[in-house]
DNA sequence: CATGAATGAGTGTTCATTCAT
DNA sequence: TATGAATGAACACTCATTCAT
């Protein structure tokens, strides 16, 4: 082995440890939730002691923050790519529903966590969650104003209640969703979508057929 | 006064301050999630000190399901309510729709809790809100059904992704819902109402126009 | 027993227990140090277990700040009573000296935290004992500037490198002075008082004999 | 370069190294304190990180003793040469105080170590502390008995007491004397030293004057 | 020599719960 | 019924120390 490969393999095997911890909370603050997961617990998880997690962390909310950043990070630059399609608008929605289904059903943890632990964020690191959840949520509602406009949504739709409805109907996939369930996530995604185009769309959303 | 007058008295205040334990603990375990309010928080909420709960509890999970038990019960007469109309089944579907969301609306800490915290439940506590859980989505997705078999539904659609989508996306509402909001909880119902026909029904919700 | 003498007797006790819990923890911070002393000690020390300790007090720094404040109210009362002499400016310093000698003496275990454990307050309450001790300076560094102005001190006298030495001398008491030792505290105070005088006055602080 | 210079070299910088770090030791110690200072700040305030700090020490302890025996060394020189004059004993005194003060606002953070952290030395070193301190104690007082032997003292001086309030007074220029404020450490160690005089001397320290 | 991961005992603090008054 | 003192187990976090690399 060259000692090129030595000192790799070392930074991998450091980088690799800070991702077990990430990944060791993810699991055990969605199996018990944020507040009742110990730090015990995830230093278990990990398969170190408690003592020892502190290499790696600074505090039990840092974990967290952690976490969501994050997730935020990837989950952006998922919405990034599904926002610029070249399509008629309800093309556009039923796109962004497809991939942000798929990408909430491949980070169901993370995504159950962002869901309900952000609570327990204090100070600007809040903040911040809220604000990119707000983007999230003007993006939605960006393209679903843009499905109205193109006179393709029920005429009496309401934007803001079509997002929260939709968002929340997002939100809940955690809930139920198995990994090791019957249905493969990229059906699942396109119910979704084309159960968000249809919120917004009623009739407007059905191909014209006789 | 009569000794009967004072005895009732004695009843009512009795009853009177276990309702004020349980709507203070809805208050606190809303505000702060279960696992991080203290019984010293539901005690000040009440106006004792915490020695003084155990008058009334017999500990903080028999407080929360407590809450649970009580939300059920009201929540299933709701929904018994809303069954029984005998109309067309997208407008059942509609009624439902518009009743659970008032409901939900009119008791949003209560819908918060529910929707959160039962995994904090133990043993038969636990089961008994999954129980209920099932019901809850059983009548849904029989609802929906029956949509479906009246040929109302969008052709496609899958009754158990619906249930879900829908369920998540009225689980929804205590995120963003404020009481003293600028809308009535009326037409947040209507709307919410509409939206879930819209999920089923796609096009074939439209009534029928030219 | 009267119900008010089954009252005062609570408050009494609960008193009692307050400053049983004080007393414990200067002699607990005396023998160990603020800092290795453990809150386990001084509940030890009361004789209940260390969470029972909480509720009396908020924090450990409380505690110590408890101590200052406690020691501080009481110190400075015994200097109001020293400093309103109506004698000549060398005898009213050696007044002060020996009120001073007598008073750390009798508190020797606050006095001796006092003078080594104000670094550990923080914030406010550090800045308070600084303020305090500034005072107590001055009162001193006062009395000797009036023996100076008598013409009754060694003519080339520093008032401040005056007030420090004797300020250091007294802070010293607690590192050799034990309770039961040989010498009563009042001879310990005369020789102190007089060794004061002597500092200041050099010549002039004695008497006028051939 | 040969290989006696390498080695040499090699001792040299082990030798500093060493040197830095009971130096970092006593910056650190004195700022915070002993028990307060973790190992972790000392390896910082060298320059390493703490794991390397065990090449030059066995343990924090250790490193304390170190600076004990370290500035006891140094301070048995300084007083040896102090005590050696002839003299009249009153002056002798005088200069065992401007030599002795001079050393401590030299060395104030070793001394204000010395001063307040020997509780923390255990078994043999913390004898071996007191043993030193005993001995300069003695010096002290012999000097002082000296002083009264000659007539030149106040009559009814207590030498136990003069040492004592002398070796407080001392002691406490590290709480005050800061390296750079306004007074040259000459002119605080000449007022030490006479205030020393006055205090054993009184009256018969003033040289004889009309 | 230097590193930094790992340890494990310990610290201050919290909190649900009990119980004598 | 109400109090509040007391408990004891648990928690997040710290730190002196060790050791493989």
């Amino acid at each position: 082995m060259t000692v090129a490969a030595v000192r790799e393999g070392g930074v991998r095997q450091r980088r690799n440890r800070r991702q077990d911890v990430l990944e060791a909370a993810v699991r055990v603050f969605h199996e018990k939730g944020y507040v009742s997961a110990t730090i015990q617990d995830v230093a278990a998880e990990v398969g170190v002691l408690k003592g020892s997690l502190y290499h790696y962390i600074d505090s039990k909310e840092d974990l967290l923050a952690w976490i969501f950043e994050d997730s935020a990070g990837r989950f952006m630059e998922m919405l990034d790519e599904a926002s610029g399609l070249d399509e008629r608008p309800v093309e556009r929605l039923r796109s962004f529903g497809r991939s942000c289904s798929l990408w909430y059903l491949r980070n169901i943890e993370r995504v159950a966590i962002y869901a309900t632990e952000w609570k327990h964020l204090t100070g600007n690191r809040r903040k911040n969650v809220v604000t990119i959840r707000e983007a999230y949520e003007q993006r939605l509602a960006g393209l679903i104003g843009e499905v109205k406009e193109a006179g393709e949504a029920a005429p009496d739709l309401d934007v803001n209640f079509a997002t929260y409805f939709i968002f929340g109907a997002l939100n809940g996939l955690p809930n139920w969703y198995r990994r090791r369930g019957p249905d493969p996530a990229e059906r699942i995604a396109d119910a979704y979508a084309a159960q968000i185009v249809n919120t917004v769309s009623g009739a407007a959303g059905r191909p014209r057929s006789g």
